[in-house]
RNA sequence: GCAGGGGUGACAGAGCUAGGUCAAUUGUGCAAGGCUCAGAACCUUGUGCCUUAGUGGCUGCGUGGGUUCAAAUCCCACCUCCUGCACCA
């Protein structure tokens, strides 16, 4: 452990110099997303947290009253598949997940494993320095953070945001779950990469009021359907869906039942029996029929399909070959403005290559019109017609849907069949709510993002939002107060939990006990509604009183996959719940880290855990390094060649001030020059940090300052003691503990943390310029010794008369950097100078001429 | 499919919302020199091609077009990579 980090660890500790209460000061609240218990920490928190921490630590220097806090989102999905592999194995558990091996080897229960996560991660953030105020923290799973989730959910229902509907979703009949298909999830042994795929079903109609129901992605065409294909050889059955007879595949059958059909069975028969089966199109009560073809596959959605050979490229093959059509009987739809059937065309073109006919027409037509003379959807864009034909066609009981998976065969981890359910009467929040979405967008409106484009992505994502479903039956949470056995799911147990530190605080510090929180409770502190309490009056406004202060939230900060995700939700409920004075000021998308190239992952075994990176390189080199290599608005990639470059430069930095702090300051005149390029320089950091461009603030920072400081001293110069203090101050927002280190090497005995930033000084433009021609000479005759073959050993500068002085003061510093044995310095004004080749006449203004000898 | 973001020199990564001062900031790597017994670190210089007493020219920023006196920067098409799309946090 690096004892410099150790040492100012516990001395800000000590000092208890983070924890933030109602002041008179301006405050600046701003939280990062509150790390899941899934394990411990590895370097791509480490970036997510730190750029928050530099953003915390620079507006601390700013004269701000910041409100770091902090807590944990606790699913308990991760921490029982880590307490069931630890059962197992628990060498596991050190080598997946870094955990200790006593620990591994101890827990009783996922609860022992969320604790002791809780504890590790808690110790880790602090290790990084982070300026955090740990007395808020809290889990999602306690009680009292679980009662403030519910007040949440009751006041959502009060609005009318929530409302209850079927859902459909991958689920295991034989573990009796909801399984989730996610790549990189451990839930699915076969399948991984499917999708949900939904299918319109349009109602065709026999005389008898039969339902053959055909399944399609694309009902807007059904206007141009020929027949009906069936799949002669395969069974279908005859049966009775809730109150209709519908003739489907054998297949299908479960299909149904699964979407909570109730489907009796009354006959069964083979698809060639429905051979020539005349049937009505529900469109245009048209009547086409029903031709038997083997190349239908009946185990797909409800194994009776529509043709349409105009716009199907298979179809049109098939149709083609069942009945001698000639091309010009075919009717179409899409207005592709062809000379001819559309797939007919494209089928060529692609040489019979159906597959990519298929492709090609598909997006081909996607942007293209239905046809003027198309009732109902004449004259729409395809893209608009889908909808609006559905919309049409349900409306008279004509439509249901079918869902397949995008691969045939999806399996969960113990090898069983994933189907897909229909959940009734799931609970969702209603983000398709109109009026919901207005004050979601006026909230958008009067917040800053960072990057600043994510602001006008937002009302797009506010508009394209729909009923989120929220509950669920796995895992740990909070439970729903309207159904009794389900949990709030993990997104929406996190959407205004910013708001709940201010109380969790109160509860850790014994202020306030659990007990006594109830909804009146929340009601009077978020909404000033009174009520009888069950805590003290006194107290109640307390907490109501730092609410009020450090409310609203400035900056909250998250990865970039919740640009669609959490953030919305997070805008959504602020704007529903809370006052407008309330709203939050902004968010900050973070962009991810990936190691070497790749994205780190467990089952890879590359995760780079935070706590074996900071005892490597220690916490001010990673933090330096995360800071700088790349801007914060770019994926990470982190390389460990990269990480020692950046340790070995932070090194250099450090011996540099060793040396600065031991010399002995001088009053050369170019001592002037370094403070103005220093005053500059603090300019435009103060620039880039106050748009959290943390990059170019570091760059600045440690790059162009360092520079500037080698170039004074082999000048001659000496950084004053100021001038080194400020640049620390600069420095310790990124590297917090090297700068509080020399900040009391320079003799200081204050905190450099709670420090303020240096005032601003007068830049001295014309100082500035003047060394800016001395740069100029010296590049200038670096070029020229390269070329000139012979030694010279005599050099003639012939300047402007106004810089002819400046010049002169460093004819010293030139010759003995490159060993001239000769300065001259002249105006070329002056009639005496020695100038054998003419070379006076070139010189221009801020750039002198040479000749040399 | 829908939505969003990228493709820049050996590498990482600026610049591209306000076109010229961009052969392109900075860092790393590499090369030469210095310092050292030697190495590390450090310092100086160089690092597209050609040319040159400090200059001038050519080729260049995914590909192909276009706008313009002028494009890495604006427009169009294409190729390609990444991310999200809902019970996964």
């Amino acid at each position: 452990m690096n004892p410099i980090e150790a040492k100012w660890q516990k001395e800000w500790e000590n000092s208890n110099l983070f924890s933030s209460s109602v002041s008179e000061k301006p405050k600046f609240y701003l939280v990062f997303a509150y790390p899941t218990v899934s394990g411990t920490l590895h370097i791509g928190h480490a970036r997510s947290y730190s750029i928050p921490d530099i953003i915390a630590r620079y507006k601390r220097t700013k004269g701000f009253n910041v409100f770091f806090p902090l807590g944990f989102h606790a699913t308990g999905v991760d921490c029982a598949k880590i307490y069931e592999e630890c059962k197992v194995d628990p060498s596991k558990g050190t080598k997946k997940y870094g955990l200790e091996e006593n620990a591994a080897k101890s827990f009783k229960s996922p609860l022992d494993v969320d604790k002791y996560l809780e504890k590790r991660i808690i110790s880790a953030l602090k290790r990084m320095g982070l300026s955090i105020d740990s007395s808020t923290a809290v889990s999602t799973i306690e009680p009292h953070y679980n009662k403030f989730i519910q007040w949440q959910y009751k006041r959502l229902n009060d609005l009318g945001y929530l409302k209850q509907g079927d859902y459909v979703l991958p689920y295991c009949n034989e573990c009796q779950q909801v399984i989730s298909i996610d790549a990189a999830q451990a839930e699915i042994a076969e399948g991984a990469e499917a999708e949900v795929k939904e299918y319109e079903v349009l109602k065709f109609k026999d005389e008898n009021e039969t339902i053959y129901p055909i399944a399609t992605l694309r009902p807007e065409t059904v206007f141009g359907v020929t027949n009906l294909w069936v799949n002669p050889k395969s069974d279908y059955v005859e049966a009775s869906v809730d109150s209709e007879t519908w003739v489907v595949s054998q297949h299908a059958v479960e299909k149904l039942r699964n979407l909570g059909k109730n489907v009796e069975v009354k006959k069964k028969l083979k698809g060639i029996e429905l051979k020539d089966k005349e049937v009505s199109n529900p469109a245009n009560g048209s009547k086409v029929k029903i031709i038997p073809a083997t190349f239908v596959d009946s185990s797909e959605a409800t194994g009776v399909v529509m043709s349409v050979p105009a716009h199907d490229p298979y179809d049109y093959r098939h149709y083609k070959e069942a009945t001698n059509a000639d091309d010009s009987m075919i009717p179409f739809v899409v207005d592709m403005r062809m000379n001819g059937i559309p797939s007919a065309i494209i089928l060529q073109k692609n040489k019979g290559d159906a597959e990519a006919a298929v492709k090609e027409l598909y997006k081909m037509e996607y942007r293209g019109t239905i046809k003027k003379d198309i009732p109902v959807i004449g004259g729409l864009p395809t893209a608009k017609a889908k909808d609006a034909i559905i919309a049409y066609l349900s409306q008279k009981g004509l439509t249901d849907k079918i869902y397949e998976f995008t691969v045939k065969e999806v399996k969960d981890r113990f090898g069983h069949p994933v189907i897909i359910k229909s959940i009734g009467g799931q609970w969702f929040v209603n983000y398709a709510d109109q009026k919901w979405k207005g004050l979601a967008k006026e909230c958008v409106e009067q917040m800053n993002t960072y990057p600043p484009e994510y602001k006008k992505e937002l009302p797009g994502i506010i508009d394209w939002l729909r009923g989120r479903p929220l509950i669920r039956k796995r895992g740990l949470g909070t439970e729903f107060p309207f159904a009794k056995g389900w949990i709030i799911e993990a997104l929406s147990d996190s959407t205004i939990y910013m708001a709940f530190y201010v109380i969790s605080k109160a509860v850790n510090t014994g202020k306030l006990k659990v007990d006594e929180i109830d909804d009146a409770f929340f009601d009077y502190i978020y909404h000033g509604k009174e009520g009888s309490l069950k805590c003290s009056r006194e107290v109640a406004d307390q907490i109501k009183k730092e609410f009020e202060y450090f409310y609203p939230l400035d900056l909250n900060f998250g990865g970039k996959e919740h640009k669609t995700v959490h953030f919305p939700f997070f805008i959504f409920h602020h704007a529903a719940l809370f006052d407008k004075k309330f709203w939050p000021k902004g968010v900050f998308v973070n962009w991810h880290l990936i190691v070497e190239g790749e994205k780190m992952s467990k089952s890879k075994g590359n995760v780079v855990f935070w706590d074996d990176a900071i005892e490597k390189y220690g916490a001010d080199a990673i933090r330096f390094y995360e800071a700088h290599g790349t801007s914060q608005w770019n994926d990470f990639d982190w390389k460990n060649a990269e990480m020692e470059r950046y340790a070995i430069h932070l090194e250099s930095i450090k011996k540099m001030l060793d040396e600065m702090i031991s010399e002995k300051e001088n009053n050369l005149e170019i001592n002037k020059w370094g403070e103005a390029m220093f005053a500059k320089r603090l300019k435009a950091l103060e620039t880039e940090f106050e748009k959290y461009e943390i990059r170019n603030a570091a760059s600045l920072a440690f790059f162009e300052i360092r520079n500037d400081l080698q170039w004074l001293r082999s000048r001659g110069g000496t950084p004053s003691k100021k001038l080194l203090s400020d640049w620390l101050k600069i420095l310790s927002p990124f590297i917090p503990h090297v700068a509080e280190e020399y900040w009391h090497k320079l003799g200081n005995k204050t905190f450099i943390s709670t420090e303020s930033w240096p005032e601003a000084r007068e830049i001295n433009e014309n100082i500035l310029k003047a060394e800016e021609e001395v740069r100029t000479l010296v590049d200038d005759l670096n070029n020229l010794m390269r070329i000139v073959k012979e030694k010279k050993t005599k050099l003639y500068v012939y300047s402007m008369p106004n810089e002819t002085q400046y010049l002169k003061d460093a004819s010293e510093f030139i010759k003995q950097r490159f060993k001239f044995d000769e300065v001259n310095v002249s105006s070329v004004a002056d009639k005496e100078k020695y100038d054998p080749m003419k070379k006076a006449s070139k010189a221009k203004p801020g750039k002198p001429a040479i000749y040399l000898e």
